[in-house]
RNA sequence: UCCCGCGUAGCUCAGCUGGUAGAGCAGACGGCUGUUAACCGUCGGGUCGCAGGUUCGAGUCCUGCCGCGGGAGCCA
């Protein structure tokens, strides 16, 4: 019967099939071992020669690494067995040969790695990545379900919107421009109006030329909006969020993160309240420190590693100076140089991965903002509709799928955390 | 766009103050009853990123270009 690797230990002294792939081959004289990976877990088959048909051992002992196989065999508990059970094979089928497999269980260099990372995803680290994330996404949808939240879909095909228009991604549209969607949030916002809670979660495109291990191209973003939110109600949200779905993945994804060596007491502290310091106390912290940071200018990279290094969880920095923060963004009606809004840095150096805000809600501050910044009024007067039209508070955020589940498995570059990550320089495969 | 670093066998790398190329892994063959990135032996394998320059002689020094990595900026 055929059966999946994860359930053998329910088939002990039985005689069952699985097929896979030869994750690696040892040949000795007399006996030989198969490492048979399914996708479900991975399984050692030992062969003995003095047991098996000369045909079979010959072929057995000719396959290749990454080979598709059935296997056949009895089920046998052993303790020397990574999984706890190994397979005595009586029987071998070839499924598909394998050509000379490029990636050897060794050290490869990351340009070889992303070069065939149509391979690579066979890896033991990229499949727990790759699960871990697949299990995030599932924990995303499910926290927001569970709190009466709408999905609404929003078009990845744009006319030229977002926050600024110089980081785009431009196609033609029968002749006209479109630009692929940078963000969901001008979109999700308008059907606040519909269903009062609602998120959107799909691709977004930056155009930016960014070399880091933080950045994609190409990127997955979680965007939620709530009517009648404010920015406080806003930061409860993403503390509530960001606790549910790490717990999630302590709970689902144990042996992932282990194949990962995941650091797990780091996660383990990620519980409610996150730290929430203002831009200005942030500031006058940073300069107390002897940092001689001026009060204006945007947090970079240094300094949210040091504001991070002060916590022992993720923490707000709330409410930035207007200049450094994007036109949507509601005045702070006690300090009007700034706006109400926070990012969410993760610890361990891992940066920002939620940027949020309440949305200004007023139509002539909203428009005074987009002339401020030089925007196109037209391309805009279906989102100033919103503030036409009963117009409400509302607060919501994006938070950067790569960069949350980075952080999780605590790999160091965010482009092992997406199936075919899109680089500034990389396309294929 | 800027700054720093790196391009040598299919892969990972060594190659000194210049003297014409080396290891491990992978592959082929042989050996070995229990291996876990198995081990031992033999063999095949090179446009030293590209172009120019200095030199009797360049993988090595110089210049330019290309590619890759990291960082800055920008952002999630």
């Amino acid at each position: 019967m055929n059966q999946q690797v994860k359930d053998l230990s329910r088939h002990a002294g039985e005689t069952v099939t699985v097929s896979g792939w030869i994750a690696a081959l040892r040949v000795h004289a007399r006996v030989a071992f198969v490492v048979l990976r399914d996708g479900t877990g991975v399984v050692q088959g030992v062969l003995v020669k003095s047991q098996l048909p000369a045909d079979l051992w010959e072929l057995a002992t000719s396959l290749t690494q990454e080979s598709c196989i059935a296997l056949t065999g009895v089920v046998r508990p052993d303790e020397r067995a990574p999984g706890g059970h190994e397979l005595t094979v009586t029987g071998i089928e070839l499924i598909g040969a394998s050509d000379e497999y490029p990636i050897q269980p060794k050290e490869h260099g990351v340009e070889f790695l992303l070069d065939h990372r149509h391979l690579w995803l066979r890896s033991s680290m990229q499949r727990a990545g790759l699960r871990v994330r697949a299990e995030v996404e599932q924990a995303i949808h499910d926290f927001f379900y569970e709190r009466d939240f709408v999905r609404i879909d929003t078009p990845i095909l744009t006319g030229a919107i977002g926050e600024s228009a110089g980081t785009l991604f431009e196609t033609d549209y029968f002749g006209d421009r479109a630009f692929l969607a940078q963000t969901g949030q001008l979109y999700v916002e308008c059907a606040c109006p519909a269903f009062r809670k609602v998120y959107c979660f799909g691709p977004t495109f930056r155009a930016e030329k960014s070399k880091t291990r933080r950045h994609l191209t190409e990127f997955w973003m979680i965007e939620p909006e709530v009517a009648f939110a404010d920015s406080n109600d806003n930061m409860d949200l993403q503390e509530d969020f960001i606790c549910s779905i790490v717990a999630r993945a302590l709970d689902r994804c144990g042996p992932e993160l282990e194949v990962l060596k995941r650091d797990l007491s780091t996660l383990q502290r990620v519980q409610p309240p996150f730290p929430r310091i203002s831009y200005s106390e942030a500031v006058a912290r940073l300069n107390a420190e002897g940092r001689d940071f001026e009060w204006g200018r945007d947090l970079g990279a240094v300094e949210e590693t040091t504001i991070s290094s002060w916590f022992d969880r993720p923490v707000f920095v709330y409410n930035y100076p207007k200049g450094a923060k994007a036109f949507y963004m509601k005045e702070n009606p006690d300090d009007p140089r700034t706006v109400l809004c926070n990012d969410l840095l993760a610890p361990e150096g891992y940066g920002e991965i939620v940027g949020g805000s309440q949305r200004e809600d007023d139509f002539d501050r909203l428009l005074a903002r987009i002339r401020e910044e030089d925007l196109p009024e037209d391309a805009y007067d279906w989102y100033l509709d919103l503030r036409r039209y009963g117009t409400f508070p509302h607060s919501g955020f994006g938070l950067g799928l790569e960069r949350t589940v980075g952080w999780i498995t605590g790999r160091p570059h965010i482009r092992e955390l997406v199936p075919f990550p899109r680089l500034i320089n990389r396309l294929k495969p």
